[in-house]
DNA sequence: TAGTAGGATAATA
DNA sequence: TATTATCCTACTA
């Protein structure tokens, strides 16, 4: 394993972890080859200010992550390593058995999908544990770019400065032709903005991985923007990862399950979906964007939206699984047989 | 503008 | 084949 990198300036020391340390070392090759402009003094003292005004919460697409590390093969073993040598990844519980509707008959519904063994769910969970330290990984090693880069970590507070700074980051990162001029009329918002086809129109061989590579850190703003730092940051972290992680289980789930599951971990998810009554099997999606996100997370369905969320939870109106309460309000739906 | 409702059809497991 | 995804129009709050 690589050593821990320090950085000195003017009587100042920056110690970065060991795990940014290939990041660190990759960023300091960058900053000499292009004659980058960051100072390391400002570099220590830069906040990232997080006081950013409300905006969408971009989808944490899992497959982004993989971009991150395409010249680094060694560094899965690494965080296993960690994981394991350090302990300091979430501890190995009993995997809770989500609740089933004991009245709805579903296909598949009494074997493996709500159903592991006890194997399958130590499995999943140090599936857990791993990718809870990649994400971790993945958060620092952007707050280590930011400050070796000078900028904040909200793509949305970007200036057309802020936007070449990462353009060159990036081009660096993957080993990408320089694109910075086909964006140089542009700031953070406008990056934002831009859709995938968007990114294609202004540089047709490097739009897929500049966009995902956005949207791996506008999916980072969007964490630290719902909690500050430290342990917050690690339980969101941990909470998001158990989000996606359901996605790799390969497991078939039915969309009212999964609603439900959600419901049955408030303390995860009660901001976004919640009981209003719980014994009647009322609830509210709260943040309809995030349900869907998490939906299609879970299905590997990246285009998934509300409009079509809402639209697969109208076809169980029919079939008696959900339907609107008596008094209808928006966003609210009912479990027709609830636990 | 966002949500609701439901028809039609395609894709998927 | 059942379920879900996708797209659509019309309507409502």
């Amino acid at each position: 394993m690589a050593s821990p990198v320090r950085i000195q300036t003017d009587g100042s020391v920056l110690q970065l972890p060991r795990s940014a340390t290939s990041f660190v070392e990759s960023s300091l090759a960058f900053l000499k080859q292009e004659d980058n402009v960051v100072q390391t003094s400002e570099m220590i003292d830069h906040k990232p200010r997080l006081d950013g005004s409300d905006r969408g919460h971009p989808g944490l697409y899992l497959s982004c992550f993989d971009m991150l590390f395409t010249e680094d093969a060694t560094w899965l073993v690494r965080v296993s390593d960690s994981s394991t040598a350090v302990g300091t990844g979430p501890r190995l519980e009993p995997c809770q058995e989500p609740e089933q509707c004991p009245v709805i008959d579903s296909p598949g519904l009494g074997s493996s999908p709500l159903s592991p063994t006890l194997e399958e769910q130590v499995e999943e969970r140090s599936l857990e544990q791993v990718q809870s330290l990649v994400v971790g990984e993945v958060l620092k090693d952007i707050e280590t770019a930011c400050k070796l880069l000078n900028i904040t970590p909200d793509p949305m507070e970007w200036n057309c400065g802020n936007v070449q700074k990462w353009l060159l980051w990036t081009e660096h990162l993957y080993r990408l032709p320089q694109v910075g001029k086909a964006f140089q009329d542009l700031d953070g918002k406008d990056l934002c903005s831009m859709s995938e086809e968007d990114f294609r129109q202004r540089s047709p061989q490097c739009s897929e991985t500049l966009h995902a590579h956005l949207d791996i850190w506008k999916s980072a703003a969007w964490m630290k923007e719902r909690g500050s730092v430290g342990e917050t940051r690690i339980r969101e972290t941990e909470e998001l990862w158990s989000e996606a992680d359901s996605s790799c289980s390969g497991q078939p789930i039915h969309l009212w399950q999964f609603l439900r599951e959600l419901l049955l971990k408030p303390h995860s998810y009660g901001r976004c979906i919640r009981w209003l009554n719980k014994e009647k099997g009322i609830f509210k999606i709260e943040d309809s964007a995030h349900v869907a996100r998490l939906w299609g997370l879970r299905k590997n369905r990246p285009a998934m939206n509300y409009d079509k969320l809402s639209r697969s939870i109208r076809q169980y109106y029919k079939k008696g699984i959900i339907r609107k309460p008596d008094v209808s309000q928006r966003l609210v739906y009912q479990f027709v047989h609830p636990v």
